[in-house]
DNA sequence: GCGCGTTTGTTATAATATTACACCTCGCGC
DNA sequence: GCGCGAGGTGTAATATTATAACAAACGCGC
């Protein structure tokens, strides 16, 4: 459950009925791409939503039968599909993986990952434009851009 | 050395007596700062700055000794050393490691990453107070920005 | 039911990174 | 000069993260 903050004990799991909210719609969306939400790959986007923040693919491991541990492939396969799908995304400066929670900004999501807690806020890149314009300059084109904050939140600087 | 591009030969490795410059600053740097660059520092500096793009902790390790691999503690705790002076940047996800080429944007560089000749090539992240200020309205105080964009460069787009 | 592409199971192993602890080295106070 | 302490290095072992390779099972269209 990573490094717990001493000073707060903030932790922001799903309900159980929004998560099976989420589960349902995830097997929507499946369904309207025509990718088959199959039972592994449902497990391992459970485990995500219930984490409290992002969580790493050998904790998912270890979850994922109620008496013992998955194949680390059963659970790598299932993070890139759900990665592909667009419901979780991979935090890089973690080696973790958090549910994605907004279908808003499909390819430019940032992330406040907090150093203390590791509660992690996912939120719309400003500004992107100016970014693309950036690269656009160099005759770059990107296809994929990962923007990663690490720092304190709120709680764990003592703002209630 | 990473992922060829079929179609291009590009590389940018440095000139020999460019990289006998950023060695002697380096030093300057250490000695200002009072910290050693002893000569592991130095060597995996070295290595690095030789590299045409980013390049993995583990081909540091193999290129350390003419005769040998050096053992890994070695090279990581140079990485860890140079990454604290500013020296060079870890690529998250590549995980590999990159000389830092300015010293203008100490704590928000980004990165555009091609995924084709495995290049890079660092750029100020444009808008750093719009993020900021995005992560203040969720009191969250930011001590590090990791901006890393993939996508294709130039040269492997054709843009000869 | 048959064929075919996708998904899964299973074993093994690769690639990345850290812990732990002994020793060494340098600078400093005496 | 000598001893002390902090920081740095060497070394072995191990932890963590991720993938390769291949056979078996599944699901869907016919």
């Amino acid at each position: 459950m990573s490094n717990a903050c001493a000073h707060h004990d903030h932790h922001h799991a799903l309900a159980a009925d929004t998560k099976s909210q989420r589960l349902a719609e995830a097997e929507t969306l499946c369904a309207q791409a025509g990718e088959r939400m199959t039972s592994s790959r449902l497990r391992t986007y459970e485990l995500i939503l219930e984490a409290s923040g992002p969580i790493k693919a050998y904790d998912v491991i270890d979850r994922f039968h109620p008496q013992g541990a998955a194949k680390p492939p059963t659970v790598y396969r299932a993070l890139s599909f759900l990665e592909q799908m667009g419901l979780i995304h991979r935090i890089e400066s973690l080696n973790a993986f958090v549910a994605c929670d907004t279908r808003d900004h499909p390819h430019a999501a940032g992330f406040l990952l907090c150093d203390c807690c590791g509660q992690s806020v996912e939120f719309a890149i400003p500004n992107v434009a100016d970014i693309e314009v950036s690269a656009t300059n160099s005759h770059f084109q990107i296809k994929h851009i990962t923007l990663e904050a690490r720092g304190l939140c709120g709680a764990c600087r003592g703002h209630a």
